[in-house]
DNA sequence: GACCTGCGTGGTAACGTCAACATGACGGGC
DNA sequence: GCCCGTCATGTTGACGTTACCACGCAGGTC
């Protein structure tokens, strides 16, 4: 560190002239081949060590074609989780030694223009994190390009990761029902997102199996404002007491609508919620909702996506969802 | 596209003989360089077009040094203005043709650490949305690294671009002040963050400016259950009439605390947020609050990092924000 | 007509790395 | 004592690109 202000990066060659070896065995040491004996490997990380020497990624990705990036696809949609997952990927990918790219698509069009990118800037996968366009096969999906697709419907050749909306909403619906609501309303996501879909699902399972009548389903697009819209006119019917909302900020939503037009919740109203993003237990009330754990969909967005670059069969990917009960759902009067 | 699955990615080579021509006129017109025949660019570009040439970014950075990739730290924090700046900064790299990597880093120690990651992918240089670390001079800021700093303190080596908070605060607070409130109170953002800072210096400002009293600094972390926490306690003295929080999410925490203290938002306490995110307007009441221009923030940190790389000064820049009144402040009685 | 200048183009080498092959030393089995 | 296999290491070339220099040609200037 004391002279090594040269302008030059300091390249295998110097460290191989330091450690009195070739560049071939400082390249063994450096990717962890056998090959190679102890006494030299140590001689070897020691004169790295001492000259800071760092591998040359781009050298090396020319060379082997592997660029040891991973690309992420993220949606415009201001959704708070699209955040939490985002990081949850970007840990998971350092964790493992791979660069994370993010290149933002809202829209079909600019899906197509984002895998464009991501092929340009070499990734050699990408997690796709755009739960508004569903991956239809064929054209849009770039066969070279390996992806894992999170929340979406993908085609057999992707791996897909998700958590279990399913039975996430049908966990929910039933606490609903239990606290004795003749049924529950369901202000769904907006059409084509599968997610929203799956919690649909869950939703009507839930009522089925327990025999109830389905009202008609209430669509918003994830956002709080989409919530209040939807909420004005819910809070008219006098037969609205349980809400099932698809993520949270709806939920916000359907609280601010309801408390507007004097109907209290809980007291007359039980709402709840899914995804349980941080702000959701300081909701008027706090609010019951679903837990989603971003963090092991990060993990196994990679480990799934990873699999993918290594030629592993693509298999489906479901993580456990839980109710996290609040205030804004307690027994009916 | 017929013939195209050759297994070999199409080089600058085979563009180049089937336009016939050398590989360096062909690196020439992908560089835009003017020494190029107008007969010869088209038919190098037909040819490039019918391959479907891509440059090889791997081949570049190793010949020229330049990744073409910019790197982005963020903290761990559950900000939501840091997805949405996060956001504009990627839609502002990719207009200009520069993939962005994304790291996180959650305290000091990972920032050295982020820095080191960054350092390995070979970007040409990176923002720092960090505001919770400000960055000391010397030893954890690289050298080599080209930096621009985002909402934090930094050294004159570097550029930094924030919002204009001190002037949105005092705006917040003077507002409050105009409604008749005797003094202000606020709900500060931690310790060390300089945006924090920046907005408890508006607010101290616009209390003197009013020749009026400032009450004690009462401070959060961010998030909404601080904002609670503190609340509570808040809640209690007959004295608070007006509040100005940090952020949006500590007020949705303020609200709560004030609802459940039976003191009614506005009617009794008015209560303004700090970057207008999207759910502000569904809080209950909607929240009064400053709006953070993050497209803007990211455009100019990313122009300002442009900059950097090509050696220009850095330099600080200042984005306006803008008071949004809601119903969360009304005329006092 | 010798000289220069500018323009469009081509040839060559090098960026740092790793795969393939080559080398040499040692030891064991016949 | 010879052959062969194993192991640790070295040599060479290529990945795709661009910087540098060189070339030939046209159109001027003296």
């Amino acid at each position: 560190m004391s002279e090594a202000e040269q302008s030059r990066r300091v390249s295998m060659r110097d460290v191989a002239s330091r450690a009195g070896v070739s560049g071939q065995t400082v390249s063994r040491v450096v990717n962890d081949s056998p090959r190679v004996d102890p006494e030299t490997r140590a001689r070897v990380e020691t004169a790295m060590r001492e000259l800071g020497y760092r591998p040359h990624r781009a050298a090396r990705a020319l060379r082997t074609g592997r660029t040891h990036t991973l690309g992420i696809v993220v949606s415009t949609l201001e959704t708070v989780g699209n955040f939490r997952m985002l990081q949850a990927v970007a840990d998971a990918a350092a964790t493992r030694g791979y660069a994370l790219a993010v290149v933002t698509a809202a829209g079909a069009a600019a899906l197509a223009e984002a895998f464009d990118r991501l092929r340009d800037q070499g990734v050699d996968g990408a997690i796709v994190l755009n739960e508004a366009t569903p991956l239809a096969r064929g054209a849009d999906a770039p066969a070279d390009l390996r992806l894992v697709v999170v929340d979406s419907p993908a085609d057999e050749r992707f791996a897909v990761v998700q958590s279990d909306h399913e039975a996430g909403a049908r966990a929910a619906t039933e606490h609903l029902i239990a606290l004795g609501h003749p049924t529950v309303w369901h202000l769904a996501g907006p059409e084509g997102s599968y997610a929203a879909a799956e919690r649909e699902r869950g939703w009507h399972a839930a009522l089925e199996g327990a025999g109830l009548v389905a009202p008609p389903v209430v669509r918003g697009d994830w956002t709080a404002a989409s919530g209040h819209r939807e909420g004005v006119a819910l809070a008219d019917r006098p037969d609205v007491s349980a809400l099932f909302a698809a993520n949270d900020q709806m939920a916000l939503g359907l609280l601010r609508a309801l408390a507007e037009a004097g109907r209290p919740v809980p007291g007359e109203v039980a709402v709840v919620g899914f995804d349980d993003i941080a702000d959701a237990a300081d909701y008027l009330p706090p609010l019951t909702t679903v837990r989603q754990d971003f963090d092991e969909l990060g993990e196994r967005a990679v480990d799934a996506l990873m699999g993918a670059i290594d030629g592993r069969a693509p298999r489906t990917d479901l993580v456990p969802t839980r109710l996290i009960v609040r205030e804004s759902s307690v027994p009916r009067r």
